[in-house]
DNA sequence: ATCCAATTGTGTTGGAATTACACGTTTCGC
DNA sequence: GCGAAACGTGTAATTCCAACACAATTGGAT
């Protein structure tokens, strides 16, 4: 909860100067969890709608380091894959629901009213392992904080559909160019796992045969051994990411059809 | 000239309070000529290092009508391809050299030194035709503004060598997904030069029948006679964009090698 | 025990796309 | 008229991709 104190009401009119105006981020956080790619969303009390994590810039830190903090508070997770992705500065950002959300509170009317200006909000996206988030909400403008299907979502507040939709646009323009899942599955996971992760962010199947072909060639991927549990039919194999090799591909890039 | 009134000295603190503060946006400018790819500099009258053209946003405009006009400015042309491509927001943005540049100025001792703060900066890259720009300087912060070879320029100020390296790279990157050219070659061109813009970009010879067969097959090039002029040998054929089939594979997307 | 349904692993094959490569054409200088 | 330089077009080999077929494993039904 490090630094949470600043969403206080008296946060409205950033009345101590700590951060940029006019400037925030926000973060479409994808996971995945049972063949379903998920969204991470925050519920603003006040409103009872919801927006993706977002938060404000510091005067000594980085946007990159903004964005990263954000997703910390907000997961409880460091060093998540987290990339830049686009800026929206449109003046169309503001939500007709929203536009004087604070408009009432003594704070926001007698100052410069922060949270009440435009702001020009740099859009990152990161990669995170569901099962090791932990959703947290600040409790102060937002009160809950948990995973939704990014398939069936509730209409977000602002421009911020507009945002999930060109994350979704860049994460798959980028599946054929570089690998993807070291940083959505657990150290270990099955072909069939992964293959629904491609079909979930591509929406369309994929030939299970083609796909576990191009896999093997990839050479990212070690076999560990055989998973017994769940079926009721043929288990799957196990599968671990060779890290060496899997960074090397993420540089060097890789052709995973179109 | 229109606005360059904003760009006097009063400026340095932006006093009208016009301009977001602590926003910029930066244009990497290509356009190519005599087989070079050319980027448009600018040159700072007080320090005499060139930079990137770049300008602040305005409080009622979007940061893409920012992009535009900052480009109108320098180039004196409208409606030119535009696209952002990366935000710029490290602390490291500053340049020794420049650091205070304006510390000595009263205006920046007496005011918030808006020009001072820090900036992050939105980045464009630009695609226009060289013939049709006039290079054009503010004439109170820059003295000089005119085509340098991309690969043979001077070190830039602040981080814009950075910021030019990104722009190449998506460039790159998105060179054998879209067609590229309508917007930096005059109404008729031949297909050796279409082939040295792509080798100035790629930075690597292409086979010249291969190059012309894709093109062809592309089909949104029309033949339009022959060119004489020039050589002491067999004159290239004319062409000219078939304007609905360039932006139809713009939109859809096109294959291009690699 | 046998069979079946569901799911997984692996191989083959045909076509398309990419790459490598060869030859004829036009122009001008000599 | 001969050759050098640059242009235009075609063909063969290879690689990549998409479609497809079959064998293996498991638990439940019979």
């Amino acid at each position: 909860m490090m630094a949470e104190h600043h969403l206080s009401i008296e946060f409205l009119g950033d009345e101590a100067g700590e951060y940029l105006p006019h400037l925030a981020v926000d973060c479409v956080v994808f996971g995945f969890h049972a063949g379903q790619l998920r969204l991470l969303l925050t519920h603003w009390k006040q409103r009872g709608r919801w927006s993706l994590p977002g938060g404000f810039v510091r005067r000594d830190e980085s946007v990159d380091d903004a964005a990263h903090r954000v997703l910390r508070l907000r997961t409880q997770l460091d060093h998540v894959f987290l990339e830049q992705f686009h800026t929206f500065g449109g003046l169309n950002r503001r939500d007709e629901v929203i536009e004087h959300l604070f408009d009432d509170t003594p704070r926001a009317r007698t100052t410069g009213a922060f949270i009440n200006e435009r702001f020009v909000s740099v859009g990152y996206y990161a990669l995170v392992e569901w099962a090791e988030v932990t959703p947290t909400a600040d409790g102060v403008l937002t009160d809950e904080c948990r995973w939704w299907d990014v398939f069936d979502r509730p209409a977000l507040l602002f421009d911020h559909d507009e945002i999930v939709d060109h994350a979704l646009g860049v994460l798959r323009s980028q599946l054929g160019r570089r690998p993807i899942g070291l940083n959505l599955f657990p150290e270990t996971f099955t072909l069939p796992e992964l293959q629904r992760l491609y079909e979930a962010i591509l929406g369309r199947p994929l030939d299970r045969r083609n796909f576990q072909k191009k896999m093997r060639d990839l050479g990212i991927l070690e076999r560990v051994g055989e998973l017994r549990a769940a079926g009721v039919r043929r288990a799957p194999y196990l599968y671990r990411f060779d890290r060496p090799r899997y960074e090397e591909a993420l540089r060097e890039g890789i052709s995973m059809g179109r």
